[in-house]
DNA sequence: ACAAAAGTGTTTGCAGTACACCCATGC
DNA sequence: GCATGGGTGTACTGCAAACACTTTTGT
């Protein structure tokens, strides 16, 4: 094991990226040889924490250090400590002994994060970690723990998402209303109208919207609209909530 | 330090109760020598996690050593874990070593918890481990970061608290609206219109009335109510919100 | 011309809010 | 008899929900 380590503790990180259609997590492929033949599943990325980091510092390098990418937003969402959760299925066990993991017991602290799924950085690090994009309603059993993670990471995040505007994480800076409903169908699984929905954003300040249109779509090109930070702050004082 | 304990990972308590007229916070009473003057502040109950227990049993341990009460309302609400938490001010650092920690670094994992404060089991442990009540308006500071865990504590009740029914953990079985109605007066900081929340809670299905009133008090005595948790457990099915 | 998503207003009902007076008890 | 909290009803307002057709582009 690498020096500087805390043996007991790790960060996981669900990461969130939404390709207009579906909700989607990036997970890693593990190798696991049992008895001659290799088995692959997936993981959720993570690491140890160092012992001279904070642990949001911990999250933040398994994030940079997975897409090369810094102030992605991270929100930490749950700690998951029972005595067994590594040791469950003889597969991790075999995989824990395969990379010299010396401890018996890990208790981990789980972040979700949110990025933009087309950005650079992200499609390099696919490449690099055998990182992949998963939709979340389609994934299967992963290593460890990590399903009971990322189901309550959607849980924490569909609360986040009730009561502050953090949807334009996942969104590119220039954004339509069609595509920020359909962000919001994917994550809460319901279907909205699209007239209350568009009402409901015309009267949030902090949406505006640019002098600019959608390009090379086979239909009706949608107005380009951005999050404005500064607008955002402003009304922020505490009495303003944007709930869908 | 006690065998089989993990050096680097606790849990504290903050642990909430409600006296009908103010929201009160139990806490221990520390006393650190400081070159021969004593010191006395002010801590939340917690311990390190045993190498065999979960978390949430860590919890509930130390919940029971200090109450002796068992099936306590418990949630894991957030992870402090910043490296200097624990030595930051001096008498933190005195008292550490006045208890043979042999750590530089704990990392703690922060549950609420909500107690009835009249039973009779917090009575006896308030005498026996130097614990007492502080209403949350009035805490001053604490050992390490622990008025920081408690304002978290706070928050994260809250939003419990706007979705969920957990409020009777504060109150008797047999309680009154207008207690009702101050509990979450006080949890939220904010008044509230006495015939209107007696419109919501009529149409609660599982707050029953009972037939029995306040004695000995010098007004109109009040019908008390109830919560039934076999009804709750039926509406739950997840389309009924509790929010006040 | 056809497919595909953008964009637009009105009506209806329900839920939240504001508001003032009498009642039963202990002291 | 006075202080204290218990208990009650109505009117208004604003937000949520339901709902169907025309527009603009690419192929």
């Amino acid at each position: 094991m690498e020096e500087g380590l805390i043996p007991y503790v790790s960060v996981d990180c669900v990461i969130f990226g939404f390709d207009f259609e579906k909700l989607n997590v990036l997970l890693i492929e593990r190798k696991v040889d049992i008895e001659g033949t290799v088995f692959r599943d997936m993981k959720l990325p993570g690491d140890l924490i160092r012992y001279d980091e904070d642990i949001d510092a911990s999250a933040s390098r398994v994030l940079f250090e997975l897409t090369g990418m810094k102030n992605i937003y991270l929100e930490q969402f749950y700690t998951f400590g029972s005595v067994n959760r590594i040791k469950e299925k003889t597969r991790d066990i075999i995989w824990l002994h395969s990379i010299d993991h010396p401890e018996e017991r890990v208790i981990t602290i789980a972040y979700y994060s949110l990025v933009k799924i087309e950005s650079r950085e992200i499609s390099e690090a696919k490449i690099v970690n055998n990182a992949s994009w998963h939709a979340i309603t389609e994934i299967t059993e992963l290593a460890f723990d990590h399903r009971e993670i990322i189901d309550k990471a959607l849980e924490a995040l569909r609360n986040k998402l009730r009561t502050q505007p953090i949807g334009f994480e996942l969104l590119p800076v220039k954004f339509t209303i069609g595509q920020l409903q359909k962000l919001y169908e994917v994550i809460f699984g319901t279907r909205l109208d699209k007239r209350n929905f568009r009402k409901r954003i015309a009267s949030i300040p902090y949406i505006v919207s640019l002098n600019e249109k959608q390009k090379g779509v086979a239909h009706k090109p949608a107005q380009l609209y951005k999050f404005d930070k500064k607008k955002y702050s402003r009304s922020k004082t505490e009495d303003l909530y944007f709930s869908v």
